[in-house]
DNA sequence: ATAGGTGTATTAGTTAAGATAGTACACTTG
DNA sequence: CAAGTGTACTATCTTAACTAATACACCTAT
């Protein structure tokens, strides 16, 4: 289910964080369900417990999880819903990479072309 | 000309090379120019001159500029040109953006108006 | 030629973040 | 009771980034 690469730059319990924030969104992990646990996961992936353990207590932080001690974590309420507004807030790093493109000299054509590609991905999906 | 954010998450060097980039692209520093000299930049930036000379390394490394022994380091032939090839690698990543927030449920209407934002900022500026 | 500015190299040391290791405690469930 | 759970704590290791100090070879203007 989880895929770590620790040569990335990016830290292990970063990533831990964004992939169950992609499940989240996708769906693969509902409101409600129960998260693997920490011990299970440091098995799996090779990775000390305190570092999934790191991941989980950002998670909690954010709202995004549950934690009960002695039963498990599970998902929370409206995670998807808090999830999708607070990703909403990256519209502005979008702004600041199409400026960037734009003064590489990329066309409006060309990024307009791009979006288009990507929702006719999308389209594709749901067929 | 440099600004640097020391409490910043990306490497000294990084803002360093980012900057220079940016002053390429824009004009600020053509080809040929010369660049502050290594002990110059240390100084203005309270930064150590192994990190200015980090930086350099890099820009060197990448052809974007040239470094003379004795004399100081110019901007080379063609940095714009071979920027902005490279820049428009990125038309990777804003697929990957757009992706992303198309699913966090943002629509494609947005994500256009965003585009078309941005390109009307372009056009204020040739006024 | 000499002084001062340049890029470059080297070695050593510091700092902070990330990750590991091991142990311990309280809780829940079968 | 036993096994699995989240949580807490301390200690250690590793690495990247940065600093510090020094040195050398080069160019240029005085």
């Amino acid at each position: 289910m989880f895929q770590i690469d620790v040569m990335s730059r990016t830290p292990v319990y970063e990533q831990l964080v964004e992939q169950v924030e992609k499940f989240i969104l996708t769906g693969i992990l509902s409101e409600g369900d129960k998260v693997p646990s920490v011990r299970s996961l440091s098995m799996e992936l090779s990775v000390n417990p305190n570092t999934i353990q790191k991941a989980f207590s950002e998670l909690d932080r954010r709202g995004l999880i549950s934690s009960v001690p002695g039963k498990g974590c599970f998902v929370a309420e409206k995670a998807r819903e808090s999830l999708q507004v607070s990703k909403r807030g990256n519209l502005e790093g979008l702004s600041s990479q199409i400026r960037e493109l734009a003064l590489a000299g990329v066309s409006k054509e060309e990024i307009l072309s791009c979006v288009e590609k990507v929702f006719g991905e999308e389209e594709k999906k749901n067929d």
